[in-house]
DNA sequence: CGCTGAGTTGAAGTATTTCAAAAGCTGTGG
DNA sequence: CCACAGCTTTTGAAATACTTCAACTCAGCG
């Protein structure tokens, strides 16, 4: 399932993960480590089951992955998603059994650091330490964020939500004021990650087409056409939200 | 609203949240530190508000805290229960604005330790970094639970998922096989913990003590009279829970 | 003794799910 | 190029789970 990588985006990548590296800039050393554990996953791939023993710690490099947890009927739950920058520990309170089954939504690397590199890593380099605790938080942050509206919110502000989370993760600027962006999953995912049913995913995504909010096309290509409506309808303000789940640098 | 903490069960109360302190036992510099850092509080008090600068890690040494945030409209969902021996870290990626608000549901005691002497502790004494880190694992796999279940499950399955949770976390035994445990929740605050309403609480507990599946009386005092059936309706094995959600020293 | 807040219950209302069927799109092989 | 399979999206109708509203009980407490 994994290969090995070897390319010349291996600096370009790592940058994402740290972008506040330090004021000599990303290291050789670290570089080198990074690029030595790199490998890559394709779309569909399960990376790690749940109740799984790991032995590592997932550096996102490039790509979509997600952490879902089942019940035995079958039914999914998406926690979280990675995207490229994004650090995952997998454990549990045991430090061995993964809580949560990773699937790659895209093709993508990752730098699979098993603990022991990534202690001497984070020890050696106290501002990869830090990038990694900020990390944590907007994690956290996030968690949170959306675990309140699971439990509050309506089927709408669940859904503005998460796209409103996706744009700003993402950060993405076209035309003025008109943010656009892709996210690799289906309708069916996307109920999975607020908790509805593939079938109201659908007619809420509608009802917010149809009231001039956004457009999505092309397997969700999303253009936000109302911001402001759709922070409104998630019950955020944009700004502040963006501090609050986005790594400060 | 915080006072200061003079009493002879400090050390008690540190080896909670040091039980794993090392070889040595915990140290007399880690002790005073922490008695140094100590603050009682009420219950009832609000600690940090949503929003709020934070500058310290709080480590629980006695008594119920809960952590939530709320809707604008004032829907209030609890992100999770800080027991005694957890440690909480309120920051969202910004570093400094705490992502949810502290509140105490009894009486109680903690350490606050400002991010710089924490910092400080945590690399003189590898030992806390250590049972740090499990501490927030076993947070991270115990709020994924949650969140599988605010998502994907029942009404009945989320209150048995709480019940369970809080019978580990308390780690609960009376007479053989009939664990008890009080919780210091009314069924509003346990609604807002497990996304439903207080009414809605109130006939799944009823439904679960006519089934013979627990007893609560006078406010919360809850015996488990059949944890299979329990643990059936959680959707959870115990012990595998166990496993997962308590830091395992 | 009356007040207050928590728990309980019924009835009505609502949001969301489930089931089912059809429409759109994408890739594959003939 | 077409036919077809397989998957996602869309829509309608029926079923269900949960909320809301409102009334009542009960225990603790001044």
């Amino acid at each position: 399932m994994f290969a090995e990588y070897h390319s010349s985006e291996k600096s370009a990548a790592l940058s994402r993960v740290l972008p506040a590296a330090g004021p000599r800039g990303i290291s050789q050393t670290l570089q080198d480590t990074f690029a030595r554990h790199a490998v890559t996953f394709r779309d569909g791939n399960t990376l790690i089951l749940e109740g799984d023993e790991c032995e590592s710690i997932y550096c996102v490099l490039d790509g979509w992955l997600a952490l879902s947890k089942s019940l035995d009927e079958g039914q999914n739950q998406i926690i979280d998603f990675a995207l490229p920058g994004d650090i995952i520990d997998p454990a549990s309170a045991d430090g061995v059994t993964s809580s949560v089954m990773i699937e790659a939504l895209t093709d993508g690397t990752l730098a699979a650091l098993p603990y022991r590199n990534w202690e001497r890593l984070t020890k050696d380099w106290p501002e990869l330490a830090r990038m990694s605790h900020l990390i944590e938080a907007a994690k956290r942050a996030r968690r949170a964020e959306r675990m309140l509206r699971l439990g509050k919110g309506t089927a709408e502000m669940r859904v503005a939500y998460a796209l409103l989370e996706f744009c700003i993760r993402l950060d993405s600027v076209c035309e003025p004021d008109i943010p656009s962006f892709h996210v690799p999953l289906t309708q069916q995912q996307l109920g999975d990650y607020v908790g509805l049913s593939s079938v109201h995913v659908c007619r809420t995504m509608r009802r917010l087409t149809r009231n001039g909010v956004l457009e999505s096309s092309d397997h969700m290509d999303i253009r936000i056409l109302d911001s402001q409506a759709l922070a409104r309808l998630a019950g955020v303000d944009s700004e502040r939200l963006k501090r609050e789940i986005i790594p400060q640098i």
